[in-house]
DNA sequence: CGTAATTGCTCTAGTTACTATAGCTTCAAG
DNA sequence: CTTGAAGCTATAGTAACTAGAGCAATTACG
């Protein structure tokens, strides 16, 4: 008894809406599986690990390819880990300089929003930074 | 003379590439521009601030939307400069709220990564921390 | 002045990772 | 047996561009 669960539920127990899952399917990260006589979808364990395991690395950022490659890894067990490993470092090196941008781009904000003391549009600090980067980066005081 | 950039020589003054900016004009986020006899974009240097408006917005990380808003703003000086301050600090707050969450998932990345010894992805922990989230977050010691 | 290289034009399609909609069929409950 | 929920496929839409094809205009050089 391999294939038990609907669609619908897999969502809920996955956390993936269901056109996700179709979608998942449809670009190869989950295989197709067994149909009922009326051509809907039916699901075993081994279903729910997977979407958990694709959703678990979505949520950490790795984006679909990544995913994809990951999961063939997980295919075969008695691999190296070293190409997995590596995959995981690249993507916290892609973090932290996605980090360091927030942090700068938030630094600018925090000057452009400071800066204004209401008014009308033609003397507004905002307007005035957003149009002019040297404005605000080389605000002095 | 009001109309003496080609779009290539615009793209070199503002960074926006070529295609950008044609997709902007037909965003409607810049204005049609004269053309020359042979049908090509001549701009002057209204369209430079423009751009170069449009561009910092969105090196801010404001939606297109957003920018379209403030240009509208921007359009007409003497009204009152809340709604653009008040756009800011809500960008603000968004920004804020992705750093945290992206300081989270740094944090979740140098578990798993630190916490593999080599070996085969069988045994891999940073497989097994892809695979069922509890065993990361729950990292003991 | 002729020609070749560069730049420009429009239009269409592709990117990422889904989400929404339409129109239909199947399933489970009462 | 009927009804309402859930499932099916296929298509299109989202954000913000980017890439490519195929052609026209402009500029630089000899």
């Amino acid at each position: 008894m391999a294939h038990q669960l609907t669609i619908g539920r897999l969502s809920r127990e996955t956390g993936c809406k269901v056109p996700t899952i179709r979608y998942y399917e449809q670009e190869g990260l989950i295989a197709p599986v067994g149909r009922t006589a009326g051509n809907q979808r039916r699901y075993g364990r081994a279903e729910i690990e997977r979407l958990r395991f694709i959703r678990h690395a979505r949520d950490l950022g790795f984006p679909l390819e990544a995913v994809r490659e990951l999961l063939s890894f997980q295919d075969r067990p008695e691999q190296d880990c070293a190409e997995a490993d590596r995959m995981a470092r690249q993507h916290l090196k892609d973090v932290e300089s996605r980090l360091q941008r927030l942090r700068a781009l938030k630094a600018e904000l925090e000057r452009i929003v400071s800066a204004c003391e209401g008014g009308v549009i033609g003397d507004c600090r905002v307007m005035a930074c957003l149009a002019d980067h040297q404005l605000c980066s080389n605000d002095r005081h």
